[in-house]
DNA sequence: CAGTGGTCTAGACCACACT
DNA sequence: GTGTGGTCTAGACCACTGC
């Protein structure tokens, strides 16, 4: 053994591919000028972030196992090991003991709504179930230029923004618009949308290969206006917890605004500090 | 090398002080009754918390270099390794290359404030700097039942409460309401908090060796009542993000509670998700 | 320079899931 | 049983810090 070395300087320019192991690997040591340094694992993560983006392995997929991914990448098992231990905590990938390690999805992630953190009170476990979901629009548009900035696109651009409106036991208590680049997810529609149950999300991963892979949100507290009272059945002024989240894709590029506006009498917004 | 094994059965009844290498050694190798399985490296971290717990490294302190632990607790360091890796995930270790890893502690840790997700807007940069501190009362009393149960006390005992409104460039923003069990924090005082500058989180470990750990927050929009108003120099009903926080010490124990009310007219609460 | 954490490897064995 | 992830070890060497 000559090259798998800890450090970046010895390897690169020889042994793109060495003598023994047939075709089919790839070269892990990568080239780095000269000051970047970067651990072996962290190249491997790119490259398998690589994959994911690629769509070699799609939501759901099963990826080769850590003895296969090693021998692709020319590097031993522990160091795929902690390439994958990142990613799955991350949320890109997720282990199961004796089957393998898979592709994170929103479809059936065990807890499903990852994003939605929004929980009845102890006190008022009405309004558990499953939310009744209205659709109140779902347009094309040359977006607003605050929308348009938050996504990365320029003023003149094609979105799609949906309008919805999420129910309790009858009572509304969730009002959201959520803006999509048009590009990406042209073909989105009232009616695919109306169709669909389970998360919305879980929709963008199979009908547009658009995966949701981290947000942020901006929290506040706001007064209801004429439309918004209007649409979730309180008086003006009534406060509403406004959550306006930028969810993005791999590779840190934003696909979604979305503005909530929740009605928090018997609900409230949950976070874990850490 | 008779012991130190992967799994549980060989290891327990002998060798509770092996042959070589003399005192000051911990046997981490425990006794399940039988089905009860926990790795190693857990075990190893639950001995890491308990020293934690016990006071033995204070917040701040250098903990033992990895090859220490490994031959107090009798395992290899990698093991160690994984249990301290997971406990400076936890936010309980700080590791820093070349000198060591350090108890984490509130006071200065590098990114101060740990706990306040409220932050101004990107287009009201007013408000950055230190908030003004002025505490409006600092009380003992035999807490509401409400109070009690969440801080796991008993109805009758003994709290402190303490009210504050904090101000930036002079218009005030936050109201905050805190109570603490009065036994830990026997001795608190107006003066005691008033002439403190700095994270309160940091006092209560210097002061009464109190180190909050995680915390859990429930987030409501409300209307501000005739009190908060007054207080936050806002209207009756004016919409106001309201912050119900649960503190936790070491081992999940409850040890603050407070209400914050926050005007969010040029602030938001941030949050990222993963 | 010595001491600390950080990376990488190689090999052994365990726990779990499927077939 | 076979294949997968999970744990543990032992040893080598690198990178950073401070004396």
């Amino acid at each position: 053994m000559a090259s798998a070395h800890p450090s970046q300087p010895d390897l690169s320019p020889e042994d793109p591919r060495a003598p023994a192991d047939a075709a089919g690997t790839e070269s892990a040591a990568l080239l780095q000028p000269t000051p970047a340094f970067s651990p072996l694992y962290q190249q491997i993560k790119s490259l398998i972030l690589r994959s994911l983006q690629a769509g070699e392995w799609k939501p759901g997929d099963m990826i080769p196992s850590e003895f296969d991914l090693a021998a692709r990448f020319r590097v031993s098992q522990g160091t795929v090991r902690k390439a994958i231990d990142e990613l799955a905590t991350d949320n890109l990938l997720v282990r199961r003991q004796g089957k393998g390690t898979f592709v994170a999805t929103h479809a059936e992630q065990h807890i499903q709504y990852r994003f939605l953190r929004v929980l009845p009170d102890a006190s008022a476990p009405e309004a558990q179930g499953p939310a009744e979901r209205r659709i109140i629009e779902c347009r094309r548009l040359r977006g607003p230029a605050e929308v348009a900035r938050q996504l990365d696109l320029k003023g003149g651009d094609s979105l799609v923004q949906v309008r919805r409106v999420l129910s309790f036991s009858g009572t509304p208590a969730i009002l959201e618009d959520i803006w999509l680049p048009g590009t990406p997810f042209k073909g989105l529609s009232l009616e695919t949308l109306s169709s669909d149950k389970g998360p919305m999300y879980a929709l963008f991963e199979t009908q547009f290969g658009v995966r949701m892979v981290r947000a942020t949100e901006k929290i506040k507290a706001v007064a209801a206006d004429a439309d918004a009272a209007a649409l979730l059945g309180v008086e003006v002024g009534h406060p509403l917890l406004s959550v306006e989240r930028l969810a993005y894709t791999y590779n840190d590029v934003p696909m979604e605004l979305r503005r909530g506006l929740y009605r928090t009498e018997t609900r409230h917004y949950h976070n874990e500090l850490n």
